[in-house]
DNA sequence: TTGACATGCAACCATATGGTTGCATGATAT
DNA sequence: ATATCATGCAACCATATGGTTGCATGTCAA
């Protein structure tokens, strides 16, 4: 079974996939028409990806009519960043200075 | 072409990988040997996961004899917050006004 | 110097992934 | 009512991905 971040980790890793987001980022509620328009894919293509995003919960949907309105959900995008990258920021200089260590030692030979 | 930021989210994609940079995280600067033990995976295949984690800079490395040391570099995970993150974080309560207005008049039916 | 050890390289395999085409369904407008 | 529009579903395809096995290379230690 998949974690719920690891869902997230892999809707965000596809380029296209990021588009996405940033295109609801920029312009909020769009039907797939709308994300379609400008696209080099097909339809298709693009509802497999929104499909994802869904899955992961990074877009939440709503119908209107036969209309499928595609909203940005911020949250999963938070998880990442405070059950994940928070950590490394906490020690990053330290692992820097590990770094920048090895690397001198490597230079000592 | 693959940029600088799709090499990092692919490399971040795979919850092995993720693994590593935690085990790393936790004790810098290991072989690939130490990081292998208690893997449920050949060292082959651990070793095509820190190629590509080395690939995106995720990890850099120091050769010392016939040791391969692996060190945490934490720079594109700041990045990957900086460049991507960080801007859905400033608009983060208008997508979610956004979507809880959306979710209301779907419910006004 | 020779054997053991740490790692690299390459071929190969199964499955996942990203994309296509074709058709089905349900809502809208005339 | 019916044609059109927005979307869903399913089969199919090519390539990418994650893993394996087998062998080669270079370093250390006896």
């Amino acid at each position: 079974m998949k974690t719920d971040i690891d869902k997230v980790f892999k809707a965000l890793a596809d380029p296209h996939r990021r588009q996405l987001l940033d295109r609801l980022h920029a312009d909020n509620g769009q039907t797939l028409g709308e994300l379609c328009l400008d696209a080099s894919m097909t339809r298709q293509a693009i509802a497999k990806h929104l499909g994802l995003l869904e899955a992961a919960n990074l877009v939440v949907t709503v119908w209107r009519g036969r209309e499928k309105l595609h909203y940005l959900n911020p949250v999963p995008i938070q998880e990442i960043y405070e059950r994940w990258i928070h950590k490394y920021e906490r020690h990053r200089v330290r692992a820097l200075t590990d770094l920048t260590k090895a690397l001198e030692e490597k230079c000592d030979d």
